[in-house]
DNA sequence: TTGCAAATTGGAATCATTCCAACTCATTCC
DNA sequence: GGAATGAGTTGGAATGATTCCAATTTGCAA
């Protein structure tokens, strides 16, 4: 089950969506705990399944619409990989991702600024890029103790 | 109307499936041959309608089947932007791809081997990356002569 | 020529996502 | 207070890329 959102994070809930001229509501808040309950870049389905415990009314198309209202007011961040389902990611800080291939998850790497300004430096000159989407592939020894999720 | 493969590129087709104990056929020298005519990153679809000038019969399974057997022998690369159809690209060399949000066009950029150096190096212990991927999304002011096709 | 395995084909099935029209709910305005 | 408004939610239908499948076809090899 999860906890509700601390203060301090429905507030960064209220400020985000207020930007945009929107509301906090139930929903949002039970889909938003989630996504910071346990960050393990769950899918649509897995966001909806947990948020579901708490509120068994709620549907899958209302967790779609808050999914892309997060994203949309910079709350969240996609992740997609090859055509599998879309991910969720509540970390803003500029990082990439690994993708293991023996398990499916999914591990946030940390970004330097210095490789993102190097990256942007190879830009020929008329490209100008506001994302950069960076995917790593391959296996990792994840040990218990070095998982994404917190 | 598609040409016909050069001596080169039919070897270097033959060679590929080889390894990997396939076998040349009409349907796979057209579907390569549509790749190397235009690199403008085609989806499936595209290389249908493309191939079909040539070969009417061909069937959009088919494109499929050739399209993941070159992926599966390293002769061509998928080119995935959030999740939009997958789209194809015969350049082999290490890349990037620039989206451009306005034409949707993709673009090559080239990736200078320290970059794709100082990239691994981030990765931590425990972490074994066989493929990077590097996408840029944003504006181009893309001029007729610096287009990505050939 | 016969047989086999690989490749191709068309159509059906799948699955994530989007769309839509009806409904709910909080708020504003008289 | 009650109606009007509009954003948000809901379930189900529609979409679209991709995969699956069973039935041919093809190219070789025995």
């Amino acid at each position: 089950m999860i906890q509700k959102l601390s203060e301090h994070d429905r507030e960064k809930l209220q400020e985000s969506l207020a930007t945009s001229g929107q509301k906090v509501t139930a929903q949002r808040e039970i889909v938003f705990a989630v996504l910071l309950a346990k960050r393990d870049h769950p899918t649509v389905e897995d966001v909806f399944q947990r948020a579901r415990e708490s509120m068994p009314g709620l549907s899958l198309a209302t967790v779609y619409n808050c999914l892309e209202t997060f994203v949309g007011c910079g709350l969240v961040r996609q992740v997609n990989h090859e055509r599998e389902s879309t991910r969720y990611c509540p970390n803003l800080a500029p990082h990439a991702h690994f993708r293991d291939e023996a398990t499916g998850h999914v591990h946030d790497i940390e970004l330097p600024p210095d490789i993102i300004q190097s990256l942007r430096s190879i830009l020929p000159a008329g490209f100008n890029s506001e994302t950069i989407e960076i995917s790593f592939r391959g296996r990792s020894q994840e040990n218990a103790q070095r998982s994404t999720s917190n």
